[in-house]
DNA sequence: GCCGTTTTCGGCCCGACTGTTTTCAGTCG
């Protein structure tokens, strides 16, 4: 239901816009997205708290909660359906199109009753756009091209797919000798898990040749724009790039201002104000009398936070979620780093199938730094995977025992992923599982259960005492497969209670939990453990995409337990669950 | 329509780029 309302507000405030209302659409755009990023749903909101409840998410006040609740209760909103009469048009649909906007889509609706993509189309393949005031045959060529692209699905990368090609990028620019400093900024520096397009900034004093440079590289399809200061490409796999020359005393600045996001911009640039400074790319700036300015940061990005009074924000925490405020009051934690990182537990050997394979994941493990790898392969309900029986495991825990023998300054774990089935159970004996270092459990089948069954099942696998760890608890598949449906709040009560660990998955295409729910969990008090779940050793590597994550859902060192030595954690395995936390 | 260590009324982030004109409106990030 958010996110109906959210598509709804960003729609009246694309209305209001064109009717030229003054201040109205910032303030339903506001409001959509704190309700976009809400972790509750509106309606339980309502049922528990009333419109009171409403009125604290911000953004919304009096009147925008009265229509929230006009929503829950009779499914539409009267003042939109009016403003939808007036202006029957598909505006989310004409406002992706590049440089189309409300003004625009009001003028052809008027002028060439255009109501969607297609009118549009047509349109400007007659060459009736360019007949418009202000309006010429660029224009129509621009909108054309945009039409092109958004039918090629505009969608958004993975953040893991953009993370090698981001790195090729910088180190084709790096080896460039007029570069001197490289950055990527953006949701690529924020770590979200998908990028809509990369942004990135050089230092150099010679931008035409960076520039040049930059469109002759071979992964670059298309060339949008080409400045001194900005070019915009598109490589050959759809991905946009913004290169930036900036100057070395902004680059700071420059850094902050393209890293986003614009909702913490804004309210940077608001507390600037208030300390009578200016903040833009360029610098933060006090600002005298007779508008004279002084730079007074902008060469470190460090300092412009400084010199506002806050905390220094790691860019995957800048949301405009909360951290503002607690960097004024001095109150922003240490969140966990990679280095942090002292094992990895969820790793797939495929024993079942080749045995040589445990070796080659301890030796890789040893290159990443660890001090210790546990071993957890699938169990027998998953025979897709040659999941390992009973029998397996007990004799895979004789060989895990021998290459303790013969590995020194290392330690080796012997779990498994076994599977949480319909009914909640494990599909190995409890008395093996009891022989296991530890045990991970999660649904890898009858995915699309009700919400209250699916809940029933994981709170049952939970309460059993030899579960110690869920893996990927919400299955979701980004932008493949949604999550199944679940009762979180329920679920981390007895992930409490019990003493049972939550997975942060590694992966890219899960990163699951996800930044929102890894907040609520620390703020149940819930442990959460990040696992590469590698099924090869180069996905081992994929362990920084989880410390990301949990980044931004400002989890500590102290919330994740595989930062503990190898001692730490394995006499807390031994404990009983209840006991452990 | 929202919101408050300048305000319960009067403000609401800011600059670049583009295409269109010839001083600026619209869009974008």
């Amino acid at each position: 239901m958010n996110q109906e309302i959210a598509k709804i507000f960003y729609e009246i405030a694309e209305i209001l816009e064109m009717k030229e209302v003054a201040f109205k659409p910032r303030a339903y755009q506001k409001a959509a997205q704190s309700i976009q990023g809400l972790d509750e749903n509106v309606k339980t909101i309502f049922e528990k708290k009333g419109i009171k409840g409403l009125e604290e998410i911000s953004g919304v006040g009096e009147g925008i909660a009265e229509r929230i609740v006009e929503y829950i209760k009779k499914g539409k909103i009267k003042g939109y359906e009016k403003l939808k009469k007036e202006m029957p048009v598909n505006i989310s649909e004409l406002v992706s199109i590049e440089g189309v906007g409300p003004k625009l889509i009001k003028l052809f609706y008027e002028k060439l009753k255009v109501r969607n993509i297609n009118d549009l189309e047509k349109a400007a393949r007659h060459g009736k756009i360019s007949t418009l005031p202000r309006c010429g045959k660029k224009l129509e060529q621009k909108i054309l091209q945009g039409i092109e692209f958004y039918k090629k699905s505009h969608e958004r990368f993975l953040l893991g797919d953009v993370f090698e090609l981001a790195e090729k990028i910088k180190s084709r620019l790096s080896e460039l000798k007029e570069t001197e400093k490289i950055e990527a900024a953006g949701s690529f520096r924020r770590k979200k898990e998908t990028i809509g397009d990369l942004d990135i900034l050089v230092v150099s004093e010679k931008p035409k040749k960076v520039m040049d440079f930059f469109v002759s590289m071979p992964e670059v399809r298309h060339v949008y724009g080409k400045g001194l200061k900005k070019t915009m490409v598109r490589l050959s796999n759809g991905l946009d790039v913004d290169l930036r020359v900036v100057d070395e005393k902004s680059f700071g600045s420059a850094l902050q201002y393209f890293t986003g996001n614009k909702a913490h911009n804004i309210e940077l640039r608001k507390i600037a104000l208030k300390k009578k400074y200016k903040l833009n790319e360029y610098g933060l700036f006090k600002v005298g009398s007779k508008k004279s300015e002084v730079r007074i940061a902008g060469q470190n990005e460090k300092e412009i936070y400084k010199k506002l009074g806050l905390q220094f924000m790691p860019p995957e925490t800048r949301e405009n979620t909360g951290e503002i405020e607690l960097a004024q009051k001095n109150k922003l934690s240490e969140f966990i780093e990679e280095k942090d990182i002292k094992g990895d537990l969820h790793i797939h050997s495929h024993w079942k199938v080749k045995k040589g394979l445990i070796k080659e994941r301890i030796k890789k493990a040893k290159e990443l730094g660890y001090e210790y790898l546990g071993i957890s392969d699938h169990t027998k309900f998953l025979a897709i995977e040659h999941g390992l029986n009973e029998q397996d495991l007990l004799k895979q825990s004789k060989e895990i025992e021998r290459f303790r023998l013969h590995v020194s300054g290392f330690k080796i774990l012997h779990g498994c992923e076994a599977n949480i089935l319909t009914d909640g159970s494990i599909d190995i004996d409890d008395k093996v599982l009891s022989k296991l270092d530890y045990v991970i459990a999660g649904v890898h089948s009858q995915m699309k259960m009700s919400k209250e069954k699916m809940t029933e099942r994981i709170i049952t696998a939970m309460k059993n005492p030899h579960v110690d760890i869920i893996a990927h608890l919400t299955g979701r598949v980004i932008q493949r497969r949604e999550e199944y449906e679940i009762d979180f709040d329920k679920i981390l009560r007895v992930a409490k209670e019990t003493g049972t660990i939550l997975e942060i998955n590694a992966n890219p295409v899960r990163l699951d939990l996800n930044d929102v729910k890894i907040r609520k969990a620390k703020e149940f008090g819930v442990k959460m453990i990040i696992s590469s779940d590698a099924h090869q050793n180069e996905q081992m590597d994929l362990m920084k995409f989880g410390v990301w994550q949990a980044r931004r859902g400002w989890a500590e060192k102290k919330d994740i337990v595989n930062t503990m030595s190898f001692k730490e954690i394995s006499g807390l395995f031994k404990k009983p669950k209840k006991k452990r936390f």
